[in-house]
DNA sequence: TATGAATGAGTTTTCATTCAT
DNA sequence: AATGAATGAAAACTCATTCAT
């Protein structure tokens, strides 16, 4: 009967990802949801209190993934050599990539359905977007006085960085079938090493 | 009368943009933009067909301004020497930052609304991401045949270019009062110019 | 088992009153009721078929033992004194007031939920009201036939002394924490033999 | 434009008061008031904000006439004569009755529905009810200063009367086509007098 | 017998659009 | 051209009741 239980929930989470990723919060309706999930309106309610809990909840279960990432990775831009510390940025974005390809959906509802002016969710987008951003210019910061990597300011490096990071690998998500994540891993991790030797 | 009639339209459209920047298009009700233009519910319907026309009427204002600008730099990356190609990029960057910043709600709407999941907005928001990848990558290859700058694949890089200079400047448009353009833009430049040399 | 059957049934039905009490018939839903039973959601209908039924039930259980009490007092106005009946007219009233005390949730719900527009139990209170009057009223006759009352018309004169009993019988259990069932019983009892006499 | 409104505004109003008073609050959908007064369903929430705000709009209309017709009889229990008072109070009551039977459905919603469970509305109605108990306890208690009339406790003996009173005059109205407003003010007068002699 | 997950019909409310004035 | 009242389709959410375990 519990099992039952949770298989429903999982049935409704699933096909709310689905629905959420195609039409967008706003368009989504619960009926899509219901239909896709097999079950009944009603039962949607059963399990989650209405469409904004629910994309909560689809949020912050890849919020939670996403932010343990970053804590790992506070030591991103020290080390002995730059090639050092290129094998570290490369291995931090690779785990990125490969975090946001195995949980597209939910990623893009984060970053993308979060950051349009869906009204209620700017705040949690802006929160976690600007979170990127701030730790990312810490470490810079760190970086940097190590005296291996070189810039002007660290929050504008930060938001280059990161918006080289997100706004590329959505593209790619979404217009190739698959990627090959260690050769787009390559690439960035060079791109932007470049852009902090000068 | 015609003078009204213009006064009126214009009203409408300007109390449509802010309204639209502020709720997003979904969340955006006719009533409160009518509210806010001052005029009845009714007159709405006389200058726009429906709420989708006058979305996609703002957006392809925008558009159109932007791929002006776009047109007008198939030449970015040649030149005499790196420097001179810096000059060339920075002139571009601080063109199309102007552009953005001038517009900001309107080209918010159009790269971040219409990049959300609005469903019908899909389509032209991916048309103008991919055009504006597409040139960049063609202005790219141009520049790379003739020898000053480097990179492994055009598409790629332009998309890191492109991925930089739209999620970095709506973030400071977001976030800051007022932004220092010129050297907002010289830093951009040299970054993506570090990146593309090597 | 058929013990514990029964003692279900009971803690649904004490349930019942309390909630159908407190929130009133269309309010309560039968997840209130199971709540407070500690039972399942389905165990409420093996024991009752409906939240009618279970309504109708609590009503008629109450129903029975008032129209007992009426029935036990035909000669209520009859006597060899006004003496005679004014302690008999104040048994009656100290024996109702008695029995609406006890039953003081079955009787509101019977009385005022019943009389409330809740439409299908409109005729249930409606009889039950007109019941009481008609039998009033027709021990009024008898006793005025024996010359020791007075009235011009029996079921006016019988809706008076109703209208006075409950309506404010049913004040007094609604804001006083308890009542001294004697003192009120003889003030009515007074207040209404001396409506009788004149 | 303003006068076709405000025949909408009366025709959605009147009909509420039709549909509440035949199946009360709880039972009462928008679509019976809009389909009883001929208009959409959207045409409702244009000139009211929700099935309770109209309840309680219909209410207090009745309620202030109410109020002002208490206000006026602040001398009820006193005059030169027990006659005086007699003359009085039938004035007061008829002018009471005249004022339900024209505005039935009003009054029957305020002090019938309002008494039921609603649960919102007890309130409202709780407040009105023990309002008229204590205005009428303290123009008892004027006038048994001036000596005419006689009663233990004034709280009760107003609990009395207004039970009396409001308790059958709705029954009356229920159950009689029309009634005799002038022999039923005579009768509760002279029961109620009688009632406050001894 | 008891459980509690699932059902789906029913209700309120919103809002883009129409249309008579 | 402008008005603003009216429309009605659509969507979220509730809850009495059923049924498999």
């Amino acid at each position: 009967m519990n099992e039952r239980r949770e298989r429903t929930r999982q049935q409704i989470l699933s096909a709310a990802i689905d629905v959420f990723h195609e039409n967008g919060y706003q368009k989504t309706r619960i009926s899509d949801i219901v239909a896709k999930a097999g079950v009944a309106q009603g039962t949607f309610y059963i399990h989650f209190q209405s469409k904004e809990q629910i994309f909560n909840h689809i949020c912050s279960e890849f919020r939670v993934l996403f932010l343990n990432l970053l804590d790992d990775a506070a030591d991103l831009f020290t080390g002995a050599s730059i090639e050092a510390i290129r094998e570290k940025l490369f291995v931090f974005i690779r785990k990125l990539i490969t975090l946001f390809t195995a949980n597209y959906k939910m990623a893009r509802l984060l970053f993308v359905e979060g950051s349009s002016y869906s009204g209620q969710f700017k705040g949690v987008y802006e929160n976690i977007y600007s979170e990127f951003i701030e730790r990312i210019g810490t470490y810079l910061s760190i970086g940097k006085d190590k005296g291996l990597i070189e810039f002007e300011d660290a929050e504008t490096t930060a938001t280059f960085l990161i918006g080289l990071f997100d706004s590329s690998l959505f593209y790619f998500l979404r217009v190739k079938q698959d990627i090959d994540i260690d050769k787009l891993s390559w690439r960035m991790t060079d791109f932007m090493l470049n852009g902090l030797s000068g």
